[in-house]
DNA sequence: TTGATTTGGAAACGATCATTTCCTAATTAG
DNA sequence: CTAATTAGGAAATGATCGTTTCCAAATCAA
């Protein structure tokens, strides 16, 4: 399992905690991405994560706390996996189609109807925590800007044309992948995606 | 006002309604766009719209039935305002453009903060209420069927290279316009998403 | 005018929400 | 062992939720 929660402490006083954060976080941000964070109950948590609703306010503040949490989990994994199919190809070109086909991927079926936490974050949460806008903002960021880099990488290793203008094609890139997204809510098929992801090439040339 | 609302009873007996049934959707169309279904209360609505609950339950069902109207509203204003700016160009290849700035011009600032109502409703309703979740599909259909038939138009008109793979390019530059709308809730800005609208602009060849 | 019908609106309802309280269990420090 | 500390878990809390009820007001049909 990818263990990577901050929270681990080391404070060895008291009855030991009896189950693992990250699983716990992992469950949590399951429920979060399905529902989206207003409809998502204390109820729901504790029973996906098999906890008490005392466990979890021992262990996290609020709901607010559980979600925070559970978001930064889900940036940690996702990431995890995202560089490890990046490393897994050459130039810069195939690397912005391999994180293209890992939106994909994530966008039909179960995983498609589950859907991204950051993007129903961002439409629950944008307006109304301030804190959490942060997050989503910050987080929107980083992804971006990592398309950016990528396709730079590909100008400077030949597989991207010189001609693209990169800040703005990594900004389109970035939002059709929100937007497959939203669309693997409605229930879309794999081949469907995979074809999203072969036009959108084109703008990488 | 765009209006265009079924329900327009023309059953004139008894007391008459005294607010604006349209006026009134505009309003809880609003709220439900900002805040997602889950999160918007019968109190927001009623505060939004300006009536009592007893106004709001007799006009409406309940709540579901209130966003399945304003839902269907959302629809048609916004349609229409899009035919209108598609009217106003000629060649298939224009009418893309125009409808990616329409998205475009949705997707910053104030409006963008306040999102797209089958957006935020992807997220909120497509696991947990079929008709709604139905409805959301078919809007989806039909506006991905929008662009592939500006598309074909294009190819007609010689717009719009015959190379271009309708089918998947309509799909792709779907999902952009919902990512748009994504990355519009936090917060961006006119020309950020203008350069979008060029950047893709380079899949309609 | 009278009766039927529909809306307006305040108040009330039970359910569920996020959270707290309180007690017991389990662990470490000394 | 004892005291301090922390987690587990059931029960209670006050607030808010969506919805219903009830009655007055306003209209039309006759």
């Amino acid at each position: 399992m990818i263990t990577a929660t901050l929270d681990n402490k080391t404070s060895t006083r008291g009855r030991p905690r009896a189950f693992n954060l990250d699983a716990a976080l992992d469950k949590a941000l399951e429920v979060f991405s399905e529902r989206g964070y207003q409809a998502t109950s204390i109820s729901d948590l504790t029973e996906a994560m098999g906890l008490t609703s005392g466990s979890v306010y021992k262990a996290f503040k609020d709901k607010r706390g559980v979600f925070l949490s559970a978001f930064e989990r889900y940036r940690v994994v996702r990431r995890a996996v995202l560089e490890t199919r990046l490393d897994s190809v050459g130039s810069g070109r195939e690397k912005v189609r391999q994180l293209l086909s890992f939106y994909a991927d994530s966008s039909h079926g179960l995983s498609g109807k589950r859907g991204c936490l950051v993007v129903s974050s961002a439409n629950d949460l944008a307006l109304f925590d301030e804190e959490a806008a942060n997050q989503i903002k910050a987080a929107s960021a980083i992804n971006e800007a990592r398309i950016l880099d990528l396709l730079r990488l590909g100008q400077a290793d030949g597989s991207v044309s010189p001609s693209v203008e990169a800040e703005s094609c990594a900004r389109t890139l970035f939002c059709l992948t929100q937007g497959m997204r939203i669309a693997g809510k409605t229930g879309r098929g794999q081949q469907e995606m995979a074809a999203v992801v072969d036009s959108a090439m084109q703008l990488v040339t």
